[in-house]
DNA sequence: TTTTTATCGATAAAATTTTATCAAATCATA
DNA sequence: TATGATTTGATAAAATTTTATCGATAAAAA
């Protein structure tokens, strides 16, 4: 996924905005537009434009043009390049109940160059069913079939208890990415990349800046 | 929720790592230890003990002491009062689908302080039932029933095309934050709090994690 | 009791990220 | 065609965040 040349010096945090460029310019471009400005980008995304600019800078081919901007459907096709949604990746999942199902459901991933192929749980009435169209798998299967599908992505939808093994399957299995949606620390090898989509840490930030909002406005 | 003293000067990134300290800790209580020191958590959180100090300094109302660290049952429950866990919310959900259903089954929320009073859907054959003890409303009466139940926190889990107008509804009926697990972007005035839960970044930055490992060790 | 050792907390340094400034470029307009 | 407005991209400054250093301190060991 993604582009070797541009792994290195590129912030997590320059990454994590690149999505929501996207989005963004995929709107204009529906809405007929041809040309943007940073300006206008930072303006409705509530960034600063120099940022936008730098931000841009790293991932497009073509320069921006005085007075006119960027072309939308060059930096459409640049960062779709840079984040790899060009070429699908395969990942399983584990875990089938509520999340899990919600995940498997979650169309968006084809978008996201993400392809789920298998699922896995421990339920008996699960396994040998399909959720949303992904087949679920007894987890016991998990490092046989990680390395058989050459699967690297990991999904981890279970509860907190499962989560470690359900990672350490994945790992022994040759997978080399987790995505953690359980909210247990993981504790893995350096040699593979860990996102705790930590639901806990969003509500902290949310809850605080809340709290500054209110606490200023009086 | 939180402290009114400490919502100045404490930053995001900070305040995201409490979550994890506060799991950490409370396995580390869970098997049977009383105190901890900076080095060790960041060693198996993979921090800087300086970064962990720094951290803890924020919220803890006891010092450590040398040659010890940290009582963990204090630190628990500092992090517990700095994140308002000891005090819950209401909070409303939009969209009672598969990852609303998701969030509503998420008993996880409520050690988070959080608890969904409501949930709003379009769909009439949702409307009037309950998804994992949650009671659904029809989606027109959001602003409404904000209003009545005097609701801050809305979580938006509908598709993309459905946020905005999902988003503007809360705003209208006086939620001041907004959690989005929609992909899409929210136009909200500033005086909102917004996380956005952006799947996309989330996967983007993994996607390149994994990319620079595979590249690194070649 | 004295010495050793591990750890804290304060301060300083380094690194990273964000924001500001400004000359150069180019489009639109007169 | 010349002028003015706007935006870029480069460079610099500021702010923030992370990491390093080190004296002080308290527990453990000698």
């Amino acid at each position: 996924m993604g582009n070797n040349k541009e792994i290195a010096n590129v912030s997590k945090a320059t990454i994590g905005r690149m999505p929501a460029y996207l989005r963004y310019l995929k709107e204009k471009e529906l809405a007929g537009e041809r040309t943007i400005s940073s300006t206008a980008i930072a303006e409705d995304l509530r960034l600063n434009a120099v940022q936008v600019r730098k931000d841009l800078a790293v991932i497009s081919t073509v320069a921006g043009k005085p007075k006119l901007g960027f072309e939308i459907a060059d930096l459409i096709a640049d960062i779709n390049r840079f984040l790899g949604y060009d070429n699908v990746t395969d990942a399983v999942l584990v875990g089938a109940g509520g999340l899990g199902r919600a995940l498997a459901g979650y169309g968006g991933f084809r978008n996201y160059g993400l392809n789920i192929v298998a699922a896995f749980d421990k339920d008996p009435d699960l396994i040998g069913k399909k959720i949303n169209g992904v087949p679920v798998f007894d987890a016991g299967e998990i490092a046989h079939m990680v390395r058989r599908l050459n699967v690297l992505i990991g999904i981890i939808a279970v509860p907190k208890a499962a989560a470690q093994q359900a990672a350490d399957a994945l790992v022994s299995g040759g997978a080399r990415a987790i995505w953690n949606f359980a909210s247990a620390h993981l504790n893995l090898p350096d040699s593979i990349a860990v996102k705790n989509e930590d639901m806990a840490a969003s509500l902290a930030i949310l809850s605080k800046r809340l709290a500054e909002i209110l606490y200023n406005e009086k």
